[in-house]
DNA sequence: ATGCCGGGTGGAACCCGA
C-alpha cells in the first residue's frame, strides 16, 4: 500500500499539478492538507474519474485536509478528539479513516498548526493541538492495530532537517517546546517512516516560494509520517517526490510517499 | 526579512502561510 501525504496549498489553484502527480505516482492512499476549500468545491469527480474513493473535512480559505484511496474509507472521523477542558477548533485540520482492503489500514490526513509568531495565542494554539494529538495517539496504540499519522506536522525535528538551522531559531516550528513535543509523541511507541527506512541528510519537504528558497536549496523537513508499530512491521520504503517542486506552479512542500506491504 | 512569493477573499487591500 502506497501512502503518500502533501500540503497542497489550494486543491482547486493547483489541480492540474496535482492530477499530474497522482497519473505518475499512483499512490493508494493519499492524505492532502490546506485544500483551503469547503466540502462543496472539493473537485471530488475529477479524483473519482481516477478511481479515487474521497473523504473531504474543509474551510473556507483556510485549511482543509481530505482522504484519498483505491479502496471504500471506512469510520471516517473529522477533526481531532477534544479532552476535558480543551478549547472548541472550527480549524480543520484533522481527518481519520480505515483504509479497506485484505490488511485494513487506518491513516489520518493531519495539518499542525504553524504557531508563529512563537509566545503569542497561534503558539499556545499549536502546543495544545500537539497535546490533543498525543492523547489521541495514545487511544489509537492501545488497540494495537496498524495506523499512519501522516501529514504537514509544521515541525523541524531536529538541526539536521533544515538547510540553515540557525535561520529557524526563533520560529515556532523550531522552538524546543515544539521539539520536544514531537519527540514525545514518537516516544509513544510511533516510528518516523522517513527515519526508519531511508534517514539520509540533506532531505526536505518545503521550500519557501521566496527568496530563491528553492533555487538555493534552502529547505526544511517538516512532512512526516508517523507508524504504529503494527505499521512500521510492514514499512518497506519511502521517497520525498523532490522534483515536482521544480514543476510550473508548484506547492510549496512536495510529496512524502510512505511504501507498506499492507 | 514580523513576507522577498503565492493563494483566497472580494472586487482593493489585507489575511495567512513557514
Amino acid at each position: 500500500m502506497r501512502i503518500a501525504t502533501w500540503n497542497v496549498n489550494s486543491i482547486n489553484a493547483r489541480l492540474e499539478t496535482i492530477l499530474r502527480w497522482f497519473e505518475e505516482a499512483r499512490p493508494d492512499v493519499a492524505c492532502l492538507q490546506e485544500i483551503k476549500c469547503v466540502d462543496e468545491k472539493f473537485p471530488t469527480e475529477a479524483f473519482e474519474r481516477l478511481g479515487y474513493n474521497v473523504a473531504v473535512h474543509g474551510q473556507k480559505t483556510y485549511n482543509g485536509v481530505a482522504l484519498l484511496a483505491k479502496t471504500p474509507l471506512e469510520d471516517v472521523r473529522r477533526g481531532l478528539p477534544l479532552g476535558p477542558g480543551d478549547d472548541a477548533d472550527d480549524h480543520a485540520r484533522y481527518i481519520e479513516a480505515v483504509v479497506s482492503g485484505p490488511q485494513p489500514v487506518r491513516v489520518a490526513s493531519i495539518y499542525l498548526p504553524n504557531g508563529n509568531p512563537a509566545g503569542t495565542e497561534k503558539y499556545a494554539y499549536k502546543l495544545a493541538w500537539m497535546a490533543r494529538l498525543d492523547a489521541h495517539a495514545r487511544e489509537l496504540l492501545g488497540w494495537e492495530e496498524p495506523f499512519v499519522l501522516a501529514g504537514d506536522y509544521n515541525v523541524i525535528p531536529e538541526p539536521r532537517d533544515a538547510a540553515f538551522p540557525n535561520n529557524w531559531q526563533d520560529d515556532a516550528l523550531f522552538q524546543p517546546a515544539t521539539r520536544q513535543a514531537f519527540r514525545a509523541l514518537k516516544n509513544l511507541g510511533l516510528t518516523e517512516a522517513f527515519l526508519q527506512a531511508d534517514g539520509a541528510e540533506g532531505a526536505f519537504t518545503f521550500w519557501d516560494y521566496q527568496a530563491g528558497a528553492w533555487q538555493r536549496n534552502n529547505g526544511i523537513r517538516i512532512d512526516h509520517a508517523l507508524l504504529s508499530p503494527q505499521a512500521a512491521d510492514l514499512l518497506t520504503g519511502v521517497a520525498i517526490h523532490k522534483h515536482v517542486r521544480a514543476w510550473d506552479k508548484p506547492s510549496d512542500h512536495v510529496p512524502l510517499v510512505v511504501e507498506l506491504d499492507a
